[in-house]
DNA sequence: TCGGCCTGTTATAACGATGTATAGCGCGGT
DNA sequence: ACCGCGCTATACATCGTTATAACAGGCCGA
């Protein structure tokens, strides 16, 4: 009590139980050969003291934090803030606590994130990139437990966990084009390659349209900018205001949905008997948008459940993992999840 | 190279530089008393080495990480997504990464938070208890510095950071007066004395329907379950199918509002027109509902840079506090935001 | 010329825990 | 009796850093 902040070390305790100080430290980690008076004698030592282990103590001799890092855009996106919750989730099951960084597409923020000391705080890092992409791919190359969420960068020399985008791209326009859409515009493309989420699911949109012999116009696609609800707000009305008038619009992601409905809801124009919308993501807020948006669920707790394990072999938690093991790719599975911004009123 | 997961000490550097561990020390810390030659050939051997500095050794050697925790029930929460957010922003300006914990509206594991090591891995707490309130004053009689997020818990042997929540509860319903409502229904009232949130609120509610002579009809008073948009949603049926029929609909947070417009507009109610509703939070996604939700702005950047603030000082960064200072207690302004579900369209 | 101050550098002791090696004890088998 | 083994507890080194004290040399003023 006497000392308020300044908390009891191992050594007071041993000092007040009459035992050695690696007694304490058996006591504490369960050593299984410890008489059942000495126990007793250490364990009322440390309660009487308050004791508590020095967590940076042990994470220095054992050469390990228990610290994942995970950087992200921004908490603010709802797909961002699910994605967070999933891997808090995931990483404490395994012991693991989470911390945190953002990087608010800022391309040097990125770049940092892989020069970073990385390995010293923590024991492994999950990075969602946004602009540092394909042609950075040497730049995976670091030396601390790495994986990448979300991204697809080919021939990285890191583990990766993410979605089968090109596949979904075309689930998005496929939907839309089995409703009878046939004018459908496309807002999310991005401009610089780096942006491998809006280059794959383009693909995959753009294969969807050829198969079905329908031509893109180029005059309803919708560019670059980051995918905020308020940049697809300004790129749905960019597009109306241009005369175009498409059937159907597909999203690269939610939070563009969003703001297209939303500008849609706005001028009155009926979604979906006018224009139907599907996005990308399964926020929750899609579910209870009014109408409920159609999307791709990319199955965001299985990808943050899968990414946490990868990283947790690389860090070596696994003794059946061989840690010579090359770069691995893992697709996580999607769902189109059909609601009323393009079914109607029959689907709700 | 030679060695590629373990990397380089400072005793590395310095034999290879030719100097002594405690000039490494210097060099990297910035000592000022170093001689150019000196510091050039450490340089050299840092970089060629790869060298980092451990932080974990720094750590306990200095005796604080840089490291506070967030506890927040969950991150898929809009305003839990948002306020975390503007944490990690607000700690990244004053040097501090955060680390993130969940606690899910689940008792135990917030009453574990106060209870824990909180101070020997990190140097300290921000916590936004849900369950655990006035009645537990005293187990917010912690070792560890801690500031509370949200809630208002009086005579809190703590510092906490929340927001006017009598007055806002008032406001929101003088709003809804003040267009003329008088069937006002509430949505959000707890059934357990703890969450002072709502508690708080209500009695804001309470005391602006008795100031017009207005009287709350009990069944009006839609109640217990977390705050989340599919319980918003349900209560906003119950309360309909009960027969009930308000003009207007207070809900205590956002996520309840979003949930009870779903379901207006799902039961083609048209809102504000047949009923006003009015939320509270101004998470981002009540400006893109449909019709944008009017709510309170909590200010919560103000909140969040105002916590890490306090906490800083109760850390003791700040020579300037006096850490004999009692708790404290700060109560950030709130701002009304008047949108199309209680104004109409003329408002949008 | 001497004591004191500044500069540049070092040896050594912490920080608080855990791993290794080992010592004492009692016990059963030969 | 003696050896060897299992149980209990200990002393000491160690993780990688930073703080302290001290040292040698140069320069200053008295």
């Amino acid at each position: 009590m006497a000392r308020s902040r300044a908390s009891a070390t191992m050594k007071d305790v041993a000092r007040a139980a009459g035992v050695s100080l690696k007694t304490v430290s058996n006591v504490v980690n369960g050593y299984p050969y410890l008489s059942p008076a000495t126990k007793a004698r250490v364990e009322e030592a440390i309660s009487s003291l308050g004791y508590r282990v020095n967590v940076t103590a042990r994470n220095l001799r054992q050469g390990s934090t228990g610290l994942i890092k995970l950087v992200v855009p921004e908490l603010r996106i709802p797909y961002f803030g699910e994605l967070a919750d999933s891997v808090v989730e995931a990483a404490g099951r395994r012991g693991l606590t989470v911390l945190l960084q953002q990087h608010r597409y800022d391309r040097e923020a990125e770049l940092g994130v892989l020069r970073s000391d990385g390995g010293s705080q923590v024991d492994g890092v999950l990075f969602s990139p946004v602009h540092v992409g394909q042609a950075d791919a040497e730049a995976f190359r670091v030396d601390f437990p790495l994986v990448i969420l979300g991204e697809s960068i080919f021939g990285a020399p890191c583990d990766h966990v993410s979605m089968r985008n090109i596949e979904g791209g075309r689930a998005q326009v496929e939907h839309l084009l089995g409703l009878g859409r046939r004018r459908i515009a496309i807002i999310g493309l991005s401009d610089v390659p780096d942006v491998s989420s809006s280059r794959l699911r383009h693909k995959g949109a753009v294969a969807a349209l050829e198969a079905a012999g329908v031509a893109l116009d180029p005059a309803l696609v919708a560019g670059p900018g980051p995918w905020v609800r308020p940049v697809g707000a300004r790129l749905m009305a960019d597009l109306l205001d241009s005369g175009a008038r498409p059937d159907g619009v597909v999203c690269y992601n939610d939070a563009l949905a969003l703001g297209a409905v939303h500008e849609l809801s706005r001028r009155g124009v009926r979604v979906p008997d006018d224009i139907a919308v599907i996005g990308f993501d399964n926020v929750e807020e899609t579910n209870y948008s009014w109408p409920p948006i159609s999307t791709i669920d990319p199955g965001r707790e299985t990808i943050a459940a899968a990414a946490v394990a990868m990283l947790v072999e690389r860090i070596g938690l696994e003794q059946s993992f061989d840690p010579s093991t090359g770069p691995r790719e893992l697709l996580v599975d999607f769902r189109l999840v059909a609601r009323q911004s393009t079914l109607g009123a029959t689907g709700g």
